[in-house]
DNA sequence: TATGAATGAGACTTCATTCAT
DNA sequence: AATGAATGAAGTCTCATTCAT
């Protein structure tokens, strides 16, 4: 038996790499199939390597796809926090920054956001998504409380609303690559900009309003 | 102990009354556990029926979940559209009323809400779910078009963002349902308000805006 | 109310003539799909009932595949035992026209015959089954120990030789019904001719040979 | 307790041998209980293995079912082919030498016999299970073709016959096995000169006779 | 370390059988 | 007498998980 690596399928690889190496057949499998759907053969395929390895590195069904939902989840608040910047910006600078950051992550991560805004949010990972979900509205009530002059209390509904916001235009955009973008600017940009849009004027007019009458401050408050 | 139900068991119903029961039940299981985390013995437990009666009622578990989704479906949109009401009216008029319907039909239908719109995109009912899902956004796409004066096409995107947000706020309300709402008001009507809040101002705006250029109308493009 | 049938569905029968109607479908159905393969409401179906009638008239499916094998046996051996006639004839005759009448009957009662033949031989039955194979056996043995003048014992061979010819015979027939028959005669008792074409040379020579060493007397015994 | 086989539980062994295993178990089993009589657990059972395993080596139901008719059909092909040689020797040789091997293949592979020719027809498998058993017959078919000097098509239910006859005999013999035999002979070998002592005299007088008229060269043709 | 081989548990589905009308 | 409605039990098949090499 020589030094060679004699037969391809017995290469030790280091273990961050292995353990990478699975987390991406993972997070791509579950997105595709959901997370009953997938079975841990197709993850293994898909990896390249056998299915005990699997559980060698990534641990049982259950901590697997948690480890995904964590990686993926962390990468995508990273991209949004260092987008954000230092709280001393102006707000508004800050928030379309963050939205032009969330849109772009939305592009290399398509599969990691569906696994965590699709697949996960019914079936026994509802907690464990909604905790991250959370993290992310947060830090867009952080943004909104501190360009408001708000409370972070008043600011959280419409950090839900906001977020929400971005999710819907997000899905009907991965749903639709071609629709979005007008061939000059980043489909990102262009997304984060439609968003400011619909929802910048009413962020800006709360501004002026008292916390508990908001909504009388809309212009179609006419009927009743 | 009353004289009424004595045994659980064999009972006799009317085919609809079963029907309907069956097809709750898997509304609900379906909502929680996602399609392939739902198993035909939680429907049926759910049901308090045995499991082959499921099967009389409801089909295959693809069939069942089919008729799940487009039971809730039709029952959302019904209830949309017709408070809606017709297209003479004053058009920011219907979109408050059918806001106001959506937001009442999310907090008697989560359920079918969840199945409608949290269950994965993938796997034998992406065409199915996607169909459906279309109907529902498009009527709020109509909607807009026709408040807004402006291509259907042009307002789709902004009805998937408007359905989002009111997605990302129905789910805060419904996760704390103290938190909204001033006592005096219907909780749905007070949501439906809060959204317009944020997005009424800029549909307004949308109005005097071209399509491609309704990011510049935004008060906050001064970056690049 | 009138005393008219009101309803078609609740027609009262005779039991004997309901029972007919039973056992008809349920040969028809088990000759079709096999003991297992059929199931009640098959045999309910074709018999144009209700399935808890079908278990009033007919018992259980394991009794009522009996009751099938038994009507069924009984009707081949009586058309085969009332044209045998007494004793006192010929007996190559007598069996020549077992033989016909034998070959008829699967005519006629093609299903009862799968039945009792292909269907049955295997699973739960088959002790039933042989024990009805004997009856038919045994009236060949008898018919065969008259004729050739040997003891019962040493006919009893011949006959299961015999019997196994003719379901050899039968099957192919009712495998490629236009196969046998010249267009003149009834194909029954071509296929009876055929038969006794074949053994009745043979039986006829055992009459001469000694029961133990008959093989000595075939004219093919060269070898070893 | 010998050190063998310390643990039945959990024996890696070689995929070829554990196929064998399965394979074996699954054609004992569809011949004591037929094809929907018999369940994947008794097949499982009877090989000592789990229910897995057996669709790891065998697939469906229905793809074990066809593998164990395709493995016994040739098994008892291969061995009357080879023992009825090559066509040019005696013809009545060969015919004499094949029936010895038939009957002994009878005796060491009843069940696969009794899978190939006691099941059911009818079902998914009529057409399978037809044209094996064609080939059997047909190679009795054309051993008599050629010893008889006849066309095959006249020589084929001669040889369904002799196939039924031969079963008849087999049938017998395997239900009382003691009491076919001089203690001397193989008891296969017995039996095959019975079955010539029964029809040998028959197929040889056929070389006389026309096709059409093979019936009237009975000595029992006395009759209408 | 890495894997081919094996299995316990559970899912969907059907069927023989029986109650209540 | 007759039936629509209902269910316990069993069958096929898959999957997460682990042993033995």
């Amino acid at each position: 038996m020589t030094s060679e690596t004699s037969r391809p399928g017995r290469q030790r690889l280091a273990p961050e790499v292995r353990r990478r190496q699975v987390l991406d057949a993972a997070v791509a499998v579950f997105s595709e199939e959901g997370f009953h759907g997938a079975s841990m053969d197709a993850v293994a395929a898909r990896a390249g390597v056998s299915k005990p390895l699997v559980y060698v590195h990534g641990g049982s069904k259950d901590e697997l796809f948690a480890a995904c939902l964590h990686r993926e989840a962390d990468r995508l608040l990273d991209a949004v926090q260092s987008a954000a910047g230092a709280p001393g910006e102006a707000p508004l600078v800050r928030l379309r920054r963050a939205l032009r950051a969330f849109f772009h992550a939305l592009t290399t991560q398509r599969a990691g956001w569906t696994v965590l805004y699709r697949q996960a949010s019914t079936g026994p990972f509802a907690g464990e998504v909604d905790a991250l979900r959370r993290r992310i509205v947060e830090e867009a009530a952080d943004l909104m409380a501190d360009g408001l002059g708000v409370p972070r209390a008043v600011a959280l509904p419409y950090a839900h609303t906001l977020v929400g916001a971005a999710e819907g235009l997000a899905d009907w955009w991965l749903g639709d690559p071609d629709a979005a973008g007008d061939g000059v600017a980043e489909p990102a940009d262009v997304l984060a900009d439609m968003l400011l849009a619909v929802v910048g004027p009413g962020i800006e007019a709360l501004t002026n309003g008292s916390s508990g009458s908001i909504a009388s401050s809309s212009s179609v408050s006419g009927e009743r």
